[in-house]
DNA sequence: CTGTTAGCGCATTCAT
DNA sequence: ATGAATGCGCTAACAG
């Protein structure tokens, strides 16, 4: 048994449309692109030719022709924790590969922790680029810079961390309360079903997604694993020394905790302090970087959860060059997944 | 600060690279695609001047100009199980969002489990395409097929099951080994330290990546576990209603058993098994299909170790246009992960 | 409103 | 061994 696909004598073009439809190149193209100013009678004639034929036009030759390069320009965090640098990489990396021909990335800092700056930040980018990707912050400014450069015809996509208010003409990113879950299952099912206590470690609070995960890990805990009590929440601000001095206090206070979450950065300093305390605690952390690999290899982190920052520097300018150029794209490739990484299963590289 | 990428003014061409090095259009061609009939010495000019612009080549405009569609044809297990099945589906799609226009996809039925048959198949395969990817199989007579084809110039990628001896151009798939540690990890940590008895239930011995799966089980367990004894290794012949049968058999013989790692398909029967005996050991499975999904969702499987199907169907197909017309890729792309799913990060659909 | 025409960057004959 | 010319499928002026 075999089945065949594509047509065998050769895909229909834009110009096949036009013969069968009985019109000229360039209005056969008027419609294919939504293009004002056809009769409709005309636009039913091509559209018929379209369906008939199962013309689909090829991206290739429209991204030749069309000499226009789009310039997107992304805005990422200025501190830059070893995640978001990757992350930066990545856009740089994908842009080469990608659209080489077609698109100008502009990489712009800013501090995206304090909603004025990057709402500036935004509305800069709208003021240069066509289209820009910006990894956000749950704040009304922001949300304002983001809706005013909709308005002007500039979509913005955020990256890793979303605005939800916002006219964001899309979120790339994983679901942060389900990474919470996972999390909190993780820890549940470690910790097995006597009773403990367990504590989180933030960046801070005033990070939509850290909290859309502390959420997402005490629910978790509340449904399935009642015997497990959140004993405290910490703020580590992201940063190595800070959380190391967090730890150390949340352990001086509760000497007991089984596991920690640490859904921010800056793990290096939750392990030491761990390590400072004789602290056998389960630790489930977020991201593989240069940082958090020793500390996965070494047994000092049990699980790591993941977003494949490759995968969502290409999913970001794919979807801003789509949008640019009324490309479609295939749905299934742009979701990006929660990954559960294990000291065995994590990439080579 | 903000970094740009990209000539500002327009990337260069071919053109500008023989404008640069003194010759035609076609003799740029010519080198930088390695043709041959070129004087060193030329090729020399070209080459500096390429690096000198920093040319890459327009893949866009290279499609377009290439009139040669690829025939590639896929030989795939001709029962299917669910994930088969998704496979082929994947394929399907990807070669028509990949290479619409350069791409024949031939979906392929064998007998994969049948050495003959296999490398009957994909001698067949080789003979009327131009590249071959298959789901292999461990056999001195699957590799001599693929070597045959290999030497006729026919590429043979290995798809989700390797062929290790032979001369298969790629493998793409997840290494099962690892996957088999990531088992031993999750139902070493889901136990516990309490001594306790695991099993696990291949599709069949004679599959090597079963085989292998349960060699990085068994060596997690040793390594890291050594409390949890391996009471028995048992086949149901990747078939729900064998599985039943054979787990059964297994919990009529150690009714302790506290987990199973069913490393192959037919985890309908295995669930059913349990729940006759009244078992809550703790599964680990394979594969995310509409045959697991249930089963996960409601507690009956407690973590399923997947790759991701599209994803292997859109790297095999890209590799193999790479490999038929000399592109480059990214890498990095093209790794597959072993993931980790828990009821709180499958995916959506 | 609709048609004609000239390329986009590259691979490919066919000459030389 | 090298060059000139042609066209892939499509978009974008520019004419009507």
């Amino acid at each position: 048994m075999s089945a065949s696909l594509g047509a065998p004598q050769g895909v229909p073009t834009l110009t096949d449309v036009a013969r069968v439809a009985g019109v000229s190149l360039a209005t056969a193209d008027r419609v294919v692109n939504r293009r004002a100013g056809v009769r409709p009678a005309t636009i039913a004639r091509v559209e018929a030719a379209v369906a008939a034929l199962g013309f689909e036009r090829h991206a290739g030759a429209a991204d030749l022709a069309r000499r226009v390069r789009h310039r997107v320009t992304a805005v990422l965090p200025s501190g830059g924790n070893p995640f978001m640098r990757r992350l930066g990489e990545e856009l740089s990396r994908a842009a080469r590969l990608l659209g080489a021909r077609r698109l100008d990335l502009t990489l712009a800092a800013a501090e995206t922790l304090r909603p004025t700056r990057l709402a500036e930040a935004i509305e800069a980018a709208a003021g240069l680029s066509d289209a820009v990707v910006a990894v956000g912050l749950d704040d009304p400014l922001v949300a304002a810079a983001i809706d005013a450069a909709a308005a002007r015809g500039v979509p913005v996509i955020t990256l890793v961390s979303d605005v939800p208010g916002s006219r964001r003409s899309r979120y790339v990113g994983i679901d942060n309360r389900a990474a919470g879950r996972v999390a909190g299952s993780l820890v549940g099912r470690f910790l097995g079903p006597e009773p403990a206590e367990v504590a989180v470690l933030l960046g801070s609070r005033a990070l939509r997604d850290h909290r859309d995960r502390l959420d997402g890990f005490a629910a978790v805990l509340g449904e399935r694993f009642p015997h497990l009590r959140l004993a405290g929440v910490w703020e580590g601000e992201d940063d190595p020394v800070r959380a190391r001095a967090a730890v150390a206090e949340l352990l001086a206070a509760h000497p007991r905790i089984a596991a920690v979450y640490s859904a921010g950065a800056g793990n290096v300093g939750l392990a030491r302090a761990l390590e400072d305390a004789g602290s056998q605690a389960c630790v489930v952390a977020h991201e593989l970087t240069a940082e958090t690999r020793p500390l996965i290899e070494r047994g000092a982190v049990d699980a790591l959860i993941a977003q494949d920052a490759g995968h969502e520097a290409r999913s970001a300018l794919r979807l801003a060059l789509a949008q640019l150029s009324g490309t479609r794209i295939d749905e299934s490739q742009e979701r990006i997944r929660i990954e559960i990484l294990l000291r065995d299963n994590l990439p080579e590289a």
